[in-house]
DNA sequence: GCCTAACTTGACATCGTGTCAAGTCGCCAG
DNA sequence: CTGGCGACTTGACACGATGTCAAGTTAGGC
């Protein structure tokens, strides 16, 4: 979609997207975007109720532009429990750097903004389904840890599937993306895999 | 130390601490800890440069009267490597509940400001060492997973110990601190040690 | 040619941080 | 006793960001 036939809405989002990859994205003010997006600042709140309804939005809208929901899907393709668990830590870790300069600001915004906390858990709540989903597919396949129930595993998993372990391996610890997926998936499979 | 006996500046520290701990810590103003100490708002600008600066030291001064030094030093006292990890996962497990109402806020303003940020770099770097001297002692007797070096073994530590997976485990997933504290050291007992 | 929806323009309220200058008060040295 | 100093107060102000408001412009459909 070019510029020229995006409607106002979609230029203001895709500004948005735009503004938070870019360097500080946290520092992004609603009057940078509107310039970005060539409208006033005044447009902005024509479409979209304050900052923090603009975030949740643009998080939204990149899900949609990078198509989480097929991304995720290769998952479900899985044949057992423990390709299932490698599937999905895969591609949920693959996705995280994609949104991570928006979901940095929306969850700066959701300390102060319960609409954006809403977001980000809505979020989460999915990514957990996706980890309950796998955690079941290995106690079918009688693979999960004896000393383990499905919801208990489904917290250790989340853990290590969350954006924040990402964070921290990727910037702190300073793995690369395929590093940090290779210690994802080595502490997911000790922790949750009888053996 | 009575209320009358401390001096203006830890008057101020003490008000702010109380600030963080109450409610919505998150939304504590200048003026809040101000009125709470009993000064002016001015007065805080007389000890403090700015906001952040004043969060930094009530990070050190809550860490001076909990005495987090001597909570750590216990795991330096094991005899073997599994239990120094077990007591540091303890001891560090049972002091972020106390500092998690400041570090809360401190996180919040270092994403802007450059100081805290530092603050709580460095606050990062002690757990860390902490971990690699655990990490250490379990290599020194053999009981070190065999396919992870002292380094990676660390970052991985790092992550079940981080301020962010106790957020996720008690708030997200609703465990105790008990709980919490078992389910870090089911983690990392799996994820490091020979099996 | 008129009407309307979408957008612009510019002014304004609000809130919190941080700064400034002048004033007050108690205490200590000479 | 007094003069001065350091610590604190008082009130005003600048600034930057969000969000609101009212009036004006413009392009397209009828």
């Amino acid at each position: 979609m070019s510029e020229a036939t995006m409607s106002t809405r979609e230029r203001i989002l895709a500004s948005a997207h735009a503004a938070l990859l870019d360097g500080d994205g946290l520092a992004a003010r609603m009057s940078d975007i509107a310039r970005l997006a060539g409208v006033s600042r005044q447009a902005l709140y024509l479409h979209f109720e304050s900052r923090s309804a603009l975030l949740v939005a643009t998080t939204r809208y990149v899900d949609e532009i990078e198509d989480v929901n097929s991304r995720l899907a290769a998952s479900r393709a899985a044949t057992n429990g423990r390709e299932r668990l490698n599937l999905f830590i895969t591609a949920w870790g693959n996705y995280i750097p994609v949104i991570h300069p928006i979901a940095r600001v929306l969850l700066a915004a959701a300390e102060t903004d319960a609409a954006a906390a809403e977001a980000w858990a809505d979020r989460k709540a999915a990514v957990r389904q996706g980890c309950a989903a796998a955690v079941t597919a290995l106690a079918r396949d009688g693979d999960l840890a004896p000393d383990l129930d499905e919801r208990s595993a489904t917290d250790q998993l989340c853990v290590l599937q969350s954006y924040r372990t990402w964070e921290q391996l990727r910037f702190e610890a300073g793995l690369d993306q395929r590093a940090y997926l290779d210690v994802v998936i080595r502490m997911a499979n000790r922790v949750l895999i009888r053996h």
